[in-house]
Parts: C-alpha cells; sequence; structure tokens
RNA sequence: UGGCCUAUGGUGUAACUGGCAACACGUCUGGUUUUGGUCCAGAAGAGUCUAGGUUCGAUCCCUAGUAGGCCAACCA
C-alpha cells in the first residue's frame, strides 16, 4: 500500500500528544466555503482530514464557510455532501460558519467595547489607500479613534439594516505599521445586500474570513486546523483573534498549513473552473475533463483510487506539480482487479472463417476477469463472419507486429486461432475483408494439445451477426500546456487542446447491453471504460476512463 | 526594495531531528502471460540550489547568497 512514513502534520501531532495534548481533544474540520463544486485539490484537503481523524480515533466537523452570500447556494453545500461520502467519508457534525453569526456579533462588539475594533466610515477605495504596501507601513484611519460608544451605535445600526453597502465596515484594531499586511486594521464585518442560503436576510452584516475561521475552530473546538500554504500569512491574524476570545480552560486551535496540490495539465482555480462552464468549453460541472470531483466521477476514476493517489502524492511544504501518470496509474491499479473485461471493437474490418458453414454459431464461455476468481464468467457468440480491430491486421507488418497479416495466425481470445488467407481491398486499397481459416482443435479451455499451443498475439473480437452497437466518448486532457494554471482566465482559450473529447462506435459482445450507467468495464486490449448516465434503453453511452499501458504503441510513436 | 515560506533523480515524497540518499510514478532491459494488460526480475537516473562555517562526520545545525512561492479583496 502506501508509505508509512510520517509526514510534518502527523509529526506536529504527535510532538503535541508527547508533551501532553489529551488525544481525546483532537478534532479536525473540513471547511469548504459552498460557492462550487470540489475538485481533485479538495480530494486531498479531504483525505487528509478525515484519514487523520480516522488514524488517532479523533471527531472531523465538515463545516461550511458560508460568510459571503453572494456566490454560496444550497446546490453547492448538497453536492460537496454527495461527493464526500462518494469518496466514502462520514463527518461527526456538520456546521455552518452561519451558526455562529450571533456569537461573531457579540464577540465583536465585546472587541468594541474593548477599544480593539472601530467602526470605519470611509469607502473600501480610501482604505485601501492607507493600507501601504509591503515595504512602507500604512496610515491611520482618521475613524480609528473613533469614540467606543459611536462605533457601538453604527455597529448597532448596521445590524439592524440601517446602512448600505460599502457605507460602514467593522474593522479591528491591530496595528497600521505591521510588515504583514494582514494585521493592518482588517475588517471584520460588511454590509452585503445579498441573501443568505441559510440566514435569508436574517442578517445583513457578514464577518470576515479571518474573523470568522479561527473562532468557529474555537467554537467547535477543533484541535487542529489545516490548510493550504497561501493561509500562512493569516495566521498571525487567526491567533491574535483567538487571544481575544480565548478560555485558557479550553482547547485553543492551532492553524498549519501544508501545500495544495497541483495535477499536471489541469487547472484547480474555482474561478477557472466557473469560466470552463459558462464559456461551455466543457458541458458542465461533471463534465468528465473536468478536474471536479463530479467529473472525475463521470470519467470513472473511482473513490479508492483517488483517494490512493492523493496518499501516494503526500502532504509537504513545498509547491509542487504531480504528474497526471501517478494519477492513471493509481485508476488502472484499482480497475484492474475490479472491472470485468468485455469486448469491444471500435474501428472495425470483417473477417469470415471460411472453413465453417454458413449460418455457424457456438457458444463460448469467457472468463469475466483473471485478476478476481470469483468474477466468474460469460458467454460469447462465436460465427462465421466476426470483426476485429483494423489495427490489429496489417498487409505489410513490421518486424515485431504480433497481430494479424496474411499468412500468420493470431488466437481469438477466448476463442480459437485463426490463420488469415487473403485480403480482399477496395479500389483504394483499403481492407474490406479478410479470409481466414481457424483450427478446430484449438479451442480456448478445450485442453486438447491444439488449445495450449502458442502464438504471439491474441485479439479481442467480436460476432459480426451479433453484436451491440455501444458509442464511445474518449477523452484527452483539456489543456495543451503543462501548468495550465499559470495562464490567466482570458488565455486559457489558446492553451486548450482542440481534440479533448472525441466520440466513437463501437461493436460490443452481447452481453455488455445489459450494463447499467455507473457500471465500469476493462475493454479488452483498450482500457477501461463507464456507462454513462446519457446511456439510453437503444443505446448505451461509455466514457473512456484511461487507457492501458501500451509498451507496443509507445515504442512505435 | 518589507515580512513569511520553500529548495533532494524527469515528477512526487522519504531519510530514526548529524553516520556517505530510499520508496513510488515515469523511462529502459529481460522473463511470464490466451489482454503488447497484470505479474516477476533487473537497470539507468540525484550526491541533496550556491558559498562559507560548526563537526571525526551534514540532506539534516549556523551564516550569507541565489531561485521560486505567498501577502496590499468590504473573497475564502
Amino acid at each position: 500500500m502506501v508509505k508509512e512514513s510520517k509526514n510534518f502534520i502527523e509529526i506536529i501531532i504527535d510532538q503535541d500528544l508527547e508533551q501532553g495534548f489529551d488525544p481525546a481533544d483532537l478534532c479536525f474540520r473540513f471547511p469548504p466555503e459552498p460557492n462550487g463544486y470540489l475538485h481533485v485539490g479538495h480530494v486531498k484537503a479531504i483525505v487528509l482530514n478525515f484519514e487523520l481523524a480516522k488514524k488517532y480515533k479523533a471527531k472531523i466537523n465538515l463545516r461550511f464557510d458560508d460568510t459571503n452570500p453572494e456566490n454560496e447556494d444550497q446546490k453547492y453545500i448538497d453536492a460537496i455532501k454527495e461527493n464526500i461520502s462518494w469518496l466514502g467519508y462520514s463527518w461527526d457534525k456538520e456546521c455552518y460558519a452561519s451558526d455562529y453569526f450571533q456569537q461573531l456579533y457579540d464577540w465583536s462588539v465585546q472587541l468594541i467595547s474593548e477599544d480593539k475594533a472601530y467602526v470605519d466610515s470611509q469607502s473600501s477605495e480610501e482604505i485601501a489607500n492607507q493600507k501601504g504596501t509591503p515595504t512602507e507601513p500604512g496610515k491611520n484611519s482618521p475613524y480609528r479613534d473613533r469614540p467606543t460608544h459611536e462605533s457601538l451605535s453604527i455597529f448597532n445600526d448596521m445590524k439592524n439594516g440601517k446602512s448600505s453597502p460599502g457605507q460602514h465596515v467593522l474593522r479591528a484594531k491591530v496595528d497600521m505599521s505591521s510588515p504583514n499586511m494582514l494585521m493592518r486594521d482588517p475588517v471584520i464585518y460588511r454590509v452585503l445586500d445579498a441573501s443568505h442560503p441559510r440566514t435569508k436576510t436574517d442578517w445583513v452584516i457578514f464577518p470576515m474570513y479571518d474573523w470568522t475561521h479561527g473562532e468557529s475552530d474555537y467554537i467547535e473546538q477543533v484541535s487542529h486546523s489545516l490548510c493550504t500554504l497561501e493561509f500562512k500569512p493569516h495566521r498571525d491574524l487567526y491567533n491574535w483573534f483567538l487571544d481575544q476570545v480565548v478560555d485558557p480552560k479550553k482547547i485553543r486551535p492551532k492553524q498549519r498549513e501544508f501545500a495544495r496540490l497541483n495535477l499536471s495539465h489541469t487547472i484547480t482555480s474555482k474561478r477557472k473552473l466557473l469560466f470552463l462552464v459558462e464559456s461551455k468549453i466543457v458541458e458542465g460541472w461533471d463534465d468528465p475533463r473536468m478536474p471536479t470531483i463530479s467529473g472525475l466521477k463521470r470519467r470513472g476514476y473511482s473513490p479508492e483510487a483517488l483517494k490512493n493517489f492523493v496518499k501516494s502524492a503526500g502532504v509537504a511544504k513545498r509547491d509542487n506539480i504531480i504528474e497526471m501518470s501517478l494519477l492513471e496509474f493509481c485508476v488502472r491499479e484499482d480497475l484492474n482487479k475490479k472491472c470485468n473485461r468485455m469486448m469491444v471493437v471500435q474501428e472495425p474490418v470483417k473477417i469470415t472463417i471460411t472453413n465453417l458453414e454458413n449460418g455457424y454459431n457456438e457458444t463460448l464461455v469467457v472468463e469475466n476477469n483473471p485478476e478476481d476468481p470469483n468474477a466468474g464468467s460469460r458467454e460469447m457468440l462465436f460465427t462465421k463472419t466476426i470483426l476485429i480491430e483494423r489495427s490489429d491486421f496489417m498487409i505489410d507488418p513490421p518486424k515485431k507486429f504480433f497481430r494479424l497479416s496474411v499468412g500468420n495466425e493470431v488466437r481469438l481470445k477466448g476463442a480459437y486461432i485463426i490463420k488469415a488467407n487473403e485480403v480482399l481491398l477496395n479500389e483504394n486499397q483499403a481492407v474490406t475483408e479478410i479470409l481466414c481459416t481457424y483450427d478446430p482443435k484449438s479451442k480456448s479451455g478445450s485442453g486438447s494439445e491444439e488449445s495450449k499451443r502458442k502464438v504471439k498475439g491474441t485479439l479481442h473480437w467480436v460476432s459480426s451477426e451479433k453484436n451491440t452497437k455501444v458509442t464511445i466518448r474518449e477523452y484527452d486532457r483539456l489543456f495543451a500546456h503543462p501548468s495550465p494554471g499559470q495562464f490567466p482566465t482570458d488565455k486559457l482559450h489558446s492553451i486548450l487542446n482542440k481534440d479533448s473529447m472525441s466520440v466513437h462506435t463501437g461493436h460490443a459482445e452481447l452481453a455488455l447491453s445489459k450494463s447499467k450507467p455507473g457500471d465500469s468495464f476493462q475493454f479488452q486490449r483498450k482500457g477501461y471504460y463507464i456507462a454513462d448516465k446519457d446511456s439510453s434503453e437503444e443505446l448505451l453511452v461509455f466514457n473512456k476512463t484511461v487507457s492501458l499501458r501500451d509498451n507496443w504503441k509507445n515504442k512505435h510513436k
């Protein structure tokens, strides 16, 4: 399985434990903002937190960081919960930052009373101008020394809807000359004219992230609050806010930061993902090319594969870009064990077996999965005319071509050995039909001497008389660039892979027609495919998850 | 011209907080195989950003550089 060496977070936790922290007090949380769909980057945060909870037998909350109603929606809350459950995790408590609005408000009043917060009545531009730059200190707001009772009164008016958005904000009184820009009197409350998915219009003032997050951790008694590296500068503020309210007898949460996961050839910015959806570059949030959990699921990636992927990627503090090949390895590894095999011919060429009478048909029994003895077997129909993959025959084969050519033998998987005797071509010299003879004694599994005969190639095939047509959608990377994340949204178009999706027709063995959306198969010698929700009674639609490893193709490219 | 973080094979992560760098993916051989899949065996590939220092000994500690990242939203 995955390596057992500890990551730096586990080392920190173990140290805390050694120093006397009660293991029963360990508590984690996964805190998404419900303003979009979860993606592969979130999978890392989910797995990190939930696996930590599992390992240390600790509690873990799912907390929606719903402090900005402008882009938040109940549909995202629902989708996020569904995604996490699909990954196989369950949380102890389902929490909402909005449930703490009253507490946060009360604490804010306390802050004002203690002269640690004030109402600023300047515009956001004015406030920004006074903020200084990373190299120059900021200037105090003219409202910084506004009398406490005045701030208290305006803040109360804000809460009661008596001020419009932008008119006043509440700011923490920290340090306008701090080298950390976040400490320069951060805004902690603003007035917003938007209906919140949960509190609706009960509240018109909304707490900012920094003021909310640490206090929410504290309210929930989260012991280790894990977030990504870009929040490192927020840690000072996180601690400052905690200092204002913390009861020393309670658990004081600790923020620690890890590097986010970046996957080569894909983007994980919610804004850019939204752009792909809105500009119709993809067909929706669950388009199989999307790195969203819903997209990954629809593409055919299993929860186990995804979890194993982020576990093998590890947790550290440096920026990284993980190669797609690792993800692909993880899916193949998982699917290889679990998927039944099926035969599907995509670009067919007809074979006629000349030493079989017209109308011949024989039912063969074929094993479902050589990796799983319990997977059983299925029946396949063998007839006088069959279909093989056009690429499995060559008129003028190169030296190490193990497949069919005139004068050569191959085995039809689960059936007989055939030999090609003659090719029929059309006026364009394209192959229209291959005439073969079969070796009747070579039947698979018959136990005869001939059935064990070795031939270099084995082909998948399907009866040309009895098969079922299916639609196959093949996907490729969405971007031609290995790190599309570095491009701004308006440049994304220029690095798009125009051929990221193609649609084909496949000729499948009859057994496949029983599949239901969500069923995954290995199409023998091709790859892994999952039946899509777009399937109908008449026509099954499959999405290609990933191809099989292919040494032959690699060498000949 | 501020603060903080990071720096190990192509990629990612390790190395018992000082004892001449390991694992996985990828690549390349060979074997097995009724999937050019799987499986098995093996190989190549870094001497740990640079320069000093401490030490018998440094990927690990110190100093100074260099490179990359993050921070100036009434976003999270």
